[in-house]
DNA sequence: TATAAAATGACAACGGTTATCATTTTCAGG
DNA sequence: CCTGAAAATGATAACCGTTGTCATTTTATA
């Protein structure tokens, strides 16, 4: 994902600000990850080729890439928040198991098309939204 | 809101728990508000008529309220959580202003459904849901 | 009224995240 | 290449909403 790095590297410079070894292992590191990951759990990953760099660190560079649009903050009925990589055409929403903490994402136009009827009706333009359903996955519900 | 009271208290023995002045109270000030509130702000409420009542009280009664299905706890992107009353035929979704806040409900039976079907097609079987559009009200998109 | 169980309030602790700050690093200009 | 101003880093403390702890009080049952 050498372009998601140049797309971080481009905002970068945008904003005037720098770029910097850590940066990029915690954004390398990122990219490279399929699904949620918290804070903590990116901080350990990177920890293992790249030890030293703080946990703040991974912090604040988890918020330059949301910034840049190129993260995504979760928050699933648990205190701590994770992860994922944005796009403008990954959008998607969430099912989520609360037995086995399983998580399946799914794309559904015509819901999205009906919020912003739904939205348009009360006078709001919409710019974000949320939408998890939580329930049983199919193997905790026959168990 | 007696009968709300009445439902609490029939809660409470069931459970083998007990009737106190602070659950009533706390209880009381609650059923009395018309939106969405904090513990803070309903602690700040209650202390008015009933001084010496703790935060931590308030917390566990909201608790209480939310086991007994009386109450729903609430989380608009906001470190605090919001509560409000919650009721079989009650349910409904939010609007949510990014600028000033305001908070519009609504219900939509036709997003449920196709929220059941998408849920039905992974095999899910749903047992709440969150939903929850970001955007500006009509004041706050014409200022 | 005695008793066991539950609730209360004061306070400490928790956990995830952010602020602070001294030190190090980046990078544009010379 | 240097140099210097601006930005980033890492260690640590602080934050804030919420929950745990525990001695004391209150409730409900017999
Ligand atoms: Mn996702
Ligand atoms: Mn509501
Ligand atoms: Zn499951
Ligand atoms: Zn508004």
């Amino acid at each position: 994902m050498a372009n998601k790095i140049a797309d971080l590297n481009r905002y970068i410079a945008k904003k005037g600000l720098k770029v910097t070894r850590q940066r990029e292992a915690v954004a390398e590191v990122f990219f490279a990850e399929k699904g949620h990951i918290s804070a903590e759990e990116l901080y350990m990953k990177v920890a293992k080729s790249h030890p030293g760099i703080g946990l703040t660190t991974v912090y604040r560079t988890l918020k330059l890439l949301t910034e840049a649009g190129l993260a995504k903050e979760r928050r699933f009925g648990e205190p701590q928040g994770v992860y994922e990589k944005e796009d403008e055409d990954r959008h998607h929403d969430h099912l989520i198991c609360t037995r086995c903490g399983k998580i399946v994402e799914f794309k559904e136009p015509s819901i999205e098309e009906m919020q912003e009827d739904v939205a348009r009706r009360y006078g709001f333009v919409v710019t974000d939204h949320k939408m998890e359903l939580y329930g049983l996955c199919r193997t905790c519900s026959t168990a």
